[in-house]
DNA sequence: TTTACATACCTAATGAAGTTATGTATAAGA
DNA sequence: TCTTATACATAACTTCATTAGGTATGTAAA
């Protein structure tokens, strides 16, 4: 319900929805998560720019992940100080963009993340599936 | 290999782990996600205390997993003040405990917490695995 | 018996990550 | 022309967890 908040208010009259769609929440589960997901997204993906990435996450989670950009650029800009990430200008359409792709330092610590991933996501469904008895 | 550190430094000589392993580091990914194993636990086990909630979580995630006293007490607490979770003091051999259990308002909302978990991990998974090709 | 470890609570300073709210600029569409 | 979409950026703030302590009792090893 959130969601249609926005075309709810412009029905009435004025809303204060400055330019995107700041009523969607992410929830705290996916703060940690960021920098696995743009690895991830470089790794399947070759190269990608800032943009692109948030429509892309936004795509494939069906709405339910909305990267900010005051966290994304921030975090594509210190992977790339850490020399996990190249980047490489291109304009296009009189717009400019920032091509990111993964260094092969990058590539190796992708795996690292995915497994540390998969890891963190069979531990999560440890504790909260109703597990069988322990005391077995 | 980090987690055996201790007792490699012990058999060279002193070694400053204060008082427990301060080795093991948890992943970022795990940031966010305390409240929902808090509330998940207590939902399963009725009623805890902190130390058993620390050694609950490390025993389930086989080590993996490490709550931290500094970030396990302040939520406790700040869960207690939003009315999540109440709180009932007992002695125990000399040692003083404090069991903390659902409120009806904190069972409703870890319906909501876990099914929030179901929607991230569903969501991570869609964004990590080869997925089947959306342009199909 | 003193030292260390385990149990059991607590907090303050710091750090890391994300949100909110901006600023800048071009292109497209109503 | 005004809004929306594309495309980058940062500064102030909040939140959460880590690090690093403090207090106290019980038990086992040196």
């Amino acid at each position: 319900m959130y969601k249609n908040l926005m075309y709810i208010c412009v029905s009435i009259g004025d809303c204060f929805v400055s330019r995107n769609d700041k009523t969607m929440k992410n929830s705290q589960l996916y703060k940690g998560s960021l920098n696995t997901i743009i690895m991830k997204l470089l790794e399947e993906n070759g190269k990608m720019y800032g943009y692109e990435i948030t429509q892309k996450v936004k795509a494939i989670t069906l709405g339910e992940l909305n990267i900010t950009e005051g966290a994304l650029y921030p975090a594509l800009h210190k992977l790339e100080a850490e020399g996990i990430l190249d980047v490489e200008m291109e304009k296009v359409d009189n717009r400019m963009r920032k091509y990111y792709k993964l260094t092969e330092k990058g590539t190796t610590e992708t795996v690292n993340r995915l497994s540390e991933l998969e890891d963190f996501i069979r531990n999560m469904q440890s504790l909260v599936s109703p597990k069988p008895n322990l005391e077995f």
